[in-house]
DNA sequence: CTCCTTGCAAACCGTTTGCAATCGA
DNA sequence: TCGATTGCAAACGGTTTGCAAGGAG
């Protein structure tokens, strides 16, 4: 499929090797449903391939993020980090603190401060994250005891 | 002085006792320039005691955390969190790529952006953390070459 | 006198790294 | 062939925790 094939020649063309680990971690990464940490795509690798390891996974998200195919978002405290494709579209993170969720949500609002920042700030913005921590729909309505203190 | 009045009544308040650690790890953020990491607190309440230890530190800012007293920055990756005295303004942290200095940045825009969350989404927003990755003035002019990679 | 708080050291957890073996081009 | 890449296991760094000793109220 094309986008195999993308991969592949961008691997090639940054003078990097096709490799079994590589091409199965993209594709756990390209067919997620959300944005996973380096352990859920290592378990998502696993079940087709069990000898791949953990720090390969590492590896080819590093790499793939080198080469802007991927995006590393820090979602706050100690919490692993998430890995999602690079910019499907500017979005934000919608984190649950009650019961933990990852929700993200696209919209205007990055674009609008990526603008603001345009103007008057001695700085180039090259990446912006914004993560938003509160409390879902369904934890606002049912109780304020934290499920994981 | 007034302020640690405050201080002192709201840890009895809370059923908490006032103890070295506690009052100079307070003194030291209150009195803070910028954003410290634990670690850097820890270094200056050492000057002062250098028996207080660095898992008191982590406390001390938990509780304090706790108490909405302080409020606690993940500036992305692995690096250290930072802690500054909660709200003296809505503000968001500019992170130089290249030299790895953090600025932050008091303004409106935090402001908006809980405006615009405040509509529309099925989500308590309580904590916005925007982070803004890129080059400070000086390293945009001098070199793309990063100092840490 | 209580029991909250501390210092200490060890555990923890996500992530990174050194190394010899392996594999892609 | 030959260097890039991997698996493995150990290291790393920031943070947390169990525990006995110490200190606040």
């Amino acid at each position: 499929m094309e986008a195999d094939q993308d991969f592949a020649a961008i691997l090639r063309d940054s003078g990097n090797r096709m490799t079994g680990p590589r091409r199965q971690v993209w594709e756990v990464v390209r067919l997620a449903d959300s944005h996973l940490t380096a352990e859920e795509i290592a378990a998502r690798v696993h079940a087709k391939d069990s000898t791949v390891n953990l720090a390969s996974v590492y590896r080819a998200l590093a790499l793939f993020s080198d080469l802007e195919l991927v995006r590393e978002s820090n979602l706050g405290d100690g919490d692993a980090a998430r890995w999602e494709l690079a910019h499907p579209d500017e979005h934000f993170h919608l984190v649950c603190r009650r019961c933990g969720a990852v929700d993200h949500h696209v919209g205007r609002l990055v674009e609008e401060i990526r603008e603001h920042l345009s103007g008057g700030h001695d700085f180039y913005a090259e990446n912006i994250e914004l993560v938003v921590t509160g409390l879902c729909q369904r934890c606002a309505t049912i109780s304020e005891q934290p499920i994981r203190p």
